[in-house]
Formats: structure tokens, sequence, C-alpha cells
DNA sequence: CCATTCCTGTATTCTTTATTACATATTGAC
DNA sequence: GTCAATATGTAATAAAGAATACAGGAATGG
């Protein structure tokens, strides 16, 4: 582990006195250390806060709080990705085949999100799905369709007034002009984020309806308007983002939902599959 | 995995909605995302200083000052112990909600899934979705079209010729009177499995073209006839099989083309980014 | 449906903290 | 030893940010 750019530029750049006390006390105590006030260090390197100030300045950072933006932005390097913080693990063979690499890293995702869950939020957006009298819409963009069909298709089969809105050209917003308090919206938005959504999502603002958002942890601006906000890191071995630990999540929605109301899905999930086999003893024609 | 004492107070007080966004915030980047200024936490969870403030009264710190140094204190104990006492604790809870049993229960299907990972079997499907002169052709059964529809929205940024075939009703063999050896079939099939599917897969199998099979551990009957097979493990918590696993295999699977032909898969990117944002240049009118 | 309670945001005030201006000390060269 | 140049501290000022008071609005229980 490299020291990093910033720990060398104080060590090299201290020349007076009172120059070096400052450094010192930075560097014993680095990054940590520079969390705090300017007086603060000033005292502890017991010097003036000017003097401080002006070794910064010298090091490059003309505002302090530039200097502790990048000393910041040390620790966060320092500490890692997230799940360390959370799950240190051992050492770890990562030395893999990349199908291995891709599912061991998914598997963390998942762990690091299932640390950091809220479940009052997931409940938040469970009770919205499951109240009775709600038409759900769902929708995504041009990537997130994907999740919004799939978790309409499975919603779909447990409780009626589920409704998947495809983004197509020019975008309808026909399912905006008939929405109301009694509608709940579920938009899935990653990076990078379509402003045709956003504009979407003040629209079922201003309408009244309720709304859930599935996002990534940047958090797409509709987080704003939402009702619940659902977030999964989407950290992937391939260039687009990943939709792993979202499956995830949708899943539980389901799952949870599905318990919630055990009989009535039931009851659902039976009617459909006969009337499926109703079509399937009638001869099936191709064409 | 003991979290920080702070960490569950922060995650166990969220009452209302405008708490639960404050709280997700903090956790998602717990602990370094403490490290800023009140307002700039309330912009990043969209709520107003003052919530922030309560919130945080309401876990015990009556100053701002006190949370953070609460925080700081945080990143101090993780970055002074290498191979941290967070992990040394207790080593497992399930006792858990279900939002959180689902993740880490998938967390733990991917794992299993990468220790009985097969490689040549992964590179064999890579090889045959890399060779330029074949077209690829995409589909997959009631539930798992979605999956299909995925891949061929990924593959399609990658490199041409990727056709996705919905499974509509009547069923299209239209795509299959054109088969031939220079074609790739990639069929997605889990239980229940349709046997629509299997009369497709034979007649691809007929036309001399390849086919590279998706399916659950319990191996579709199409396995018979494909060129290579990916399986995966699909115990869910609800009443539909899991998909998590498959949707990390997709992008395993992308990841390892983007990889093999970096260069062009870049210049393809670049250029319908290019083009998207030709399109975006221009006024967009709905309708 | 109404009243009450709790939640949340806006605008203001007050505190803390960074920054600057200036005076004083220190160092080094001649 | 004196001058110049640089380094440092003190004190005043400006800026940023935290805390508070209040008012509007949503949720809850009768």
């Amino acid at each position: 582990m490299a020291a990093p750019p910033l720990f060398d530029r104080i060590r090299s750049e201290a020349r007076s006195t009172a120059e070096r006390k400052v450094a010192s006390v930075l560097l014993e105590g680095y990054p940590t250390r520079a969390l705090t006030t300017v007086e603060v260090l000033a005292k502890q390197a017991s010097v003036s806060a000017p003097t401080v100030l002006r070794f910064l300045t010298k090091i490059g950072f003309s505002r302090f709080a530039d200097f502790q933006a990048a000393a910041i932005a040390d620790v966060e390097r320092q500490l890692g990705s997230p799940l360390n913080n959370i799950r240190s693990e051992a050492p770890a063979e990562t030395p893999h085949h990349i199908y291995q690499r891709t599912l061991l890293m998914q598997a963390e995702a998942l762990q690091l999100a299932a640390a950091q869950a809220m479940p009052a939020e997931f409940d938040a957006i469970v009770d919205l799905l499951v109240s009775p009298r709600a038409t759900i819409k769902l929708l995504g963009g041009r990537y997130s369709q994907n999740l919004a069909q799939r978790l309409a298709t499975q919603l779909g089969q447990l409780r009626p007034s589920v409704v998947f809105t495809p983004l197509t050209l020019g975008f309808a917003y026909d399912t905006l002009v008939d929405a109301g308090p009694q509608d709940v919206f579920v938009i899935f938005d990653y990076r990078r984020y379509q402003s045709e959504l956003l504009t979407f999502a003040r629209g079922v603002r201003q309408s009244g309806a309720r709304l859930c958002l599935f996002t990534d942890t940047w958090r797409s601006p509709i987080a704003e308007h939402a009702d619940a906000v659902l977030t999964s890191p989407d950290a992937s071995t391939s260039p687009f983002g990943s939709r792993v630990v979202v499956t995830a999540q949708i899943e539980a929605i389901v799952a949870a939902i599905s318990l919630r109301c055990r009989d009535s899905s039931r009851d659902r999930l039976a009617r459909i599959e006969e009337l499926r086999n109703l079509g399937a003893t009638e001869p099936s024609k191709e064409s």
C-alpha cells in the first residue's frame, strides 16, 4: 500500500520550525487528525491558526475546506469499499476466474446491502404495494425497464390492478393523466438517470399519487419526490452497472407481499394456473 | 459481524419517512458520509436541515458536533485495527427481517454457485458469443424472457447481430426458419419448463445452429441439445424461483465478453453514446 | 368528517470557525 | 551589528454552519 500523495506532500513541504510541527501533527494521525478545526490543529501543534493555514496553502490548498475534503477522500480510500467497514473479511483469495469473481463480488454486494438495510423503508414499500384498492403502475429507464417488468409480472400474479408502463419513444404520459391519490407508482432509475423519468416523477407527485423508487446508492434526483426509496450498490465487473442486488430486492418485496396476504395470493395463483391449463387442453395452434 | 453501536442506533430509530431518508443516507456511506455538514446531509437525503438535527437528537446527540465526533471515533476505530474487531463477534445471526434474510440467502446462493462453478463451461459460452460472424438470437420462457432481453440489450451494446425473440402467443418460428450453422441461440429455461421451448430447441439442433442454455439446477430437458449449459440454484423466499444468480451469470458473461474484445466493444459503446446524444440535441417532443 | 397530535419545512438568529490585516519576532547575509 | 527578508503570532473581520422559533401540512383517532 503506497502512501497517499497528500501524505508525501505534507512531509516534503515542511520547511520552518512551526511548519514542521504542523506537518508532524498531521502525519502522526494521518488522515483522521485532519478531521478537526484549524484551531484545534494549531493548538495540537502549539502554533497559531494562521500558521496552519499558511502551510496548507503552501501544499496547494488555498482553502482549509479543500484540504479537509482531500483528507476525507483518503480516509475513504483507506477504509476501502464500505464492505470492509461492516464486514471485514479474511485476507481473501481473489485470484479467480472472472466468472467466479463476478459471483463472489455480487455475493459481497448483497451482504453489504443486507448489513445496511433499513427494514422500515422496505416495509413502507410493501405497505404501499399491498393496499387493495390501489392501482400499481411500474416503469423504468432505458435499462431498468426490465426490472419494472419483472416486478410487474410477479406482482400481477399476487394481486389485481398491476400495470407495467413501457417507456417508449416520445414517452407515454397517458398513464399520468389518470393518476390520482389512489395510485401507487414504482419507478426504477439508475445511472445514468433519464430526465424524462424525473419529469414523470414530478407529475406523479403533483397528482397526489404515491411513489416508490428503486435506485443506486448515488440516488436518483427522483428520491426527493419519493415516499419510499430502496437503494442498491451497483459495482460490477462489466461496463454496465450490476442489477443483482436490485433483483434480490424485488424478490424480497414479492416474498414479503405474498407472505402478508397469504390467502388471497395463494388463491389467485391457483386460479391463474387453472386458467392456463384450461388453455393447454385445447389443441394449441401456431401462427 | 457486529456493526458499531452507532450504526445500529441510526438504523433502529428511524420512524417517519423523512427520518428514514436521513438514516439510509447515513448508513449507505457509514461512517464517512457523516463527515460533512448538516446541510449537505440534508440535501443528500432530500430533507431539511432541522430534520437531520432532530433525528440526531433522537438518537442521542443534542449537538451535531457530538454526533460527528462519534462518527470520527468509529472511523478511527476501523482504521486503527487492521483486521477488524467487527468480524470477531458473533459468527452468524440468521434471525432477521425477511428483507435481509432474502439478501443473505441469495448471497449464499452466489457463493455456492461460485464454488461449484465450472469455468470451462462458462468460457465455452463466451467463445460462442464473441464469434464475429455469428448472429446471436436470444429467447426465454414466460418468466425468463426478461433475462433473455436483458442479456440481449447488453450484448447488443458490445457487438452487432444480436436479436431478442419474444415468445409471443402462437409462437414465432420465423426465427427458426432462417437458422443455420452460423447462428448462436441462447435460451433461458427454468421451471416450470415450457414444452414449446423444448420443441424450439430441437429445431435449433436440426438446423445446425449452436445452442447455449441457462437453466436451474434441475436442468431443463433442453440441456440435452445444448452445446453449453450454465445452471443456477434458484431457491427463494418467495413463491417464485430466484433469478439472482442468473442475473449475476449474465453480468459475468457480459464482463468476460467486453474484456475479450476490449477495443471493438469500447468503440461501439462510444459510438452508441454519440448517436444517443445526437438525438438529444434535437428538441424532443412528446406524443 | 372533525379535532388533535405529530411531523416537516422556512426563515431567522446565534455560534462557531475560517480568513485576513497587521504588528512583532526571528533568521540570515553582509 | 544592522538591514532585509521571512516567519509567526495577535486580533479583528467575514463567512459558514448549527440551532431555534414558528407555521403549514399530513397523519391519527374519535
